[in-house]
DNA sequence: TCGCTTGTCTAGCGGTGCTAGGATCGGGTC
DNA sequence: GACCCGATCCTAGCACCGCTAGACAAGCGA
């Protein structure tokens, strides 16, 4: 059994290995350079090792997201808990994420823009998400307002810090205004 | 001169084939699906072809993008133009917005999510995408509210439109929603 | 020590964006 | 009307991509 039990280990090691380098890579040179050759040499491995891990490239950013989404909701729940008051918790909570889309905008594409092969609002959707999604409604649900589904509340919210990521990212908005626009986002949207 | 003047417009009927091919192929099956071999082939032409007239692919892409952007900002003004007051206008830009990035996903994909080669926010930035900003400012610049910047203002709201459309696209969202959503939107960041 | 399973690598397939260089076509000139 | 020459287009091929079949070697249990 020991054999095996090192055998395995081993195997987890090379994956969290895999994961690791992809993220590294893409962090510093982009997705499109994290080709499965140009992984595979920072590995050590050849190409086909790869694929015994993952069935495939779109896999491997899959799995890359989904770290990414766990970590996220772990920085929005710190950022949140840290606040006192749902206005000062709001205000973190935005902070925070638009501060982990800035500091792994990788990673960030790998959650939301590029086709990790993830689904969505569905029944299979991969936990890490919805907790993701959780974490964001646990702070927001209580802004929401009179009448208004926390949950679409929180739809509609995240939509617009996912945009200001977003436009962000691509250079459209200058950063010494980030802070104004976070300011304005949760003054105007959240109920307080 | 005729002579060079039937060339010239050959040409230029030609790049408008490329343009138009493209982007039906890309509504159709996605822009993986538009290889230069296929669009070569569609436009019944070789592959070197596509290269007198565009530097690359990117390159036909952002001009895709640049054609969407400027009926992105023709489709807002029309729906703002028709309506009566400032939550009419807001209303129905945000609803001509995200309806024109439902009905062409791939066009939308190109403006925002493709990498077309195009300079955002800059001096030397195109100028149906600066076009299609101010489209946006000319009816939310009104809405901004006493001592905020309209320009800013337009950023966050058109960032939380983009995150929508983004997120809708992605199927997270339930369709029979995106009313509520929009509603929502609209009531609490414009100021009326 | 032997046989076998398990794991890894080499080599290659069909595809991609892009380009060099040869063929061909057509307009301008004598 | 014949010829030349430049513009225009295509064939063929490059280097790279994601992915995989099949040969090979290493390490296990008997």
């Amino acid at each position: 059994m020991s054999v095996q039990e090192r055998k395995d280990r081993e195997r987890a090691d090379r994956e969290r290995l895999i994961l690791a380098t992809a993220r590294e890579l893409a962090e510093q040179q982009g997705w499109d350079a994290v080709t499965t050759r140009q992984l595979a040499e920072r590995i050590e491995y050849s190409q086909p090792v790869l694929y015994s891990h993952f069935r495939g490239k779109r896999e491997i950013i899959g799995a890359v997201a989904l770290e990414g989404a766990t970590e996220l909701a772990a920085a929005v729940r710190v950022a949140a808990s840290a606040a006192d008051g749902p206005r000062a918790r709001v205000t973190a909570l935005a902070r925070a994420y638009l501060d982990f889309a800035a500091r792994n905008p990788a990673v960030y594409d790998a959650i939301f823009q590029l086709d990790g092969g993830l689904a969505f609002a569905q029944a299979d959707t991969p936990e890490p998400l919805k907790d993701a999604f959780a974490a964001l409604l646990e702070s927001l649900g209580e802004v929401a307002g009179d009448g208004v589904h926390p949950g679409l509340f929180t739809e509609v919210f995240w939509a617009a810090l996912h945009g200001l990521a977003t436009l962000s990212r691509a250079g459209r908005q200058p950063p010494e205004y980030t802070e104004q626009r976070t300011q304005l986002l949760v003054d105007r949207l959240a109920v307080l």
